[in-house]
DNA sequence: GAGAGTACGCACTTTGAAGTAAGGTACTGA
DNA sequence: TCAGTACCTTACTTCAAAGTGCGTACTCTC
């Protein structure tokens, strides 16, 4: 009997609110919510964006992590890669229209944490 | 059918775009985005549960695991612990504002992965 | 002709998140 | 008396994620 006074903020589609392990939600879940993956998810739902602006902008990321995540993810079919066979080599990544739906998602949470962080984090010794 | 591509979903007020490595943000997003603190929130979006409640629900976690990831949400100020001394013990973990307004940004996430999951992971490969 | 920028690939090492196993208390039911 | 439930803690181990550093093959600038 729980009987629960505070309602559920959205009604779940899941079988028991959490879905099994082994489920393959588990491993898109772990792509998207992986430590780089969602800042490049941010970063290009500004816009396409090429190698080396990602690689500035996603502060403090190694270049071969760039690399691995951003496989990942055009794997996953959520960022797509163009390359130009230009002479200094001129390669651009966007979203896709699944990529586009997740960080539709994914930018309020991250909106939300820097909003929070500093109090959350620092505000508690 | 997705329609085209068009710039950012919605504005951003971060610095530019992505926010610097060593704030604080960063850690956030990374107690929230973790392997089970995704599941955990999740399950307590549903209304309040206790330990042995939340072990069952959150498929293949530990219980050491499930200790440490309520306490990181519980120092964080996420999740709440009512302990009453009865008996059988007696824990009801629940979350608190911050967590309902992060759950609530969560449970979208999560439905997505779901519901793409089968057709990303499976779909490939 | 030295250096920097561009977009990677590869091999090696490190870290830390997560897994495994076991113990402990305070009871209840068979 | 033994098993089982509920709620953890501590110690040890493992393994994949992440970091480091090097090479490539061009070109353009100083």
């Amino acid at each position: 009997m729980e009987a629960d006074v505070r309602p559920a903020p959205l009604p779940l589609s899941f079988t028991d609110g959490v879905f099994p392990a082994g489920c393959p939600s588990r491993i898109l879940l772990d792509h998207v919510t992986s430590k780089w993956g969602v800042l490049i998810l941010i970063a290009l739902s500004e816009g396409a964006q090429r190698w080396s602006e990602l690689r500035r902008r996603t502060e403090g990321i190694s270049e071969k992590m760039l690399a691995q995540t951003l496989k990942t993810l055009e794997r996953d079919g959520l960022v797509s890669r163009e390359a130009q066979p230009v002479i200094p080599p001129r390669v651009d990544y966007s979203l896709t229209g699944k990529g586009y739906e997740l960080s539709a998602l994914l930018v309020p949470l991250v909106a939300w944490a820097f909003d929070n962080a500093e109090e959350i984090i620092n505000g508690k010794a």
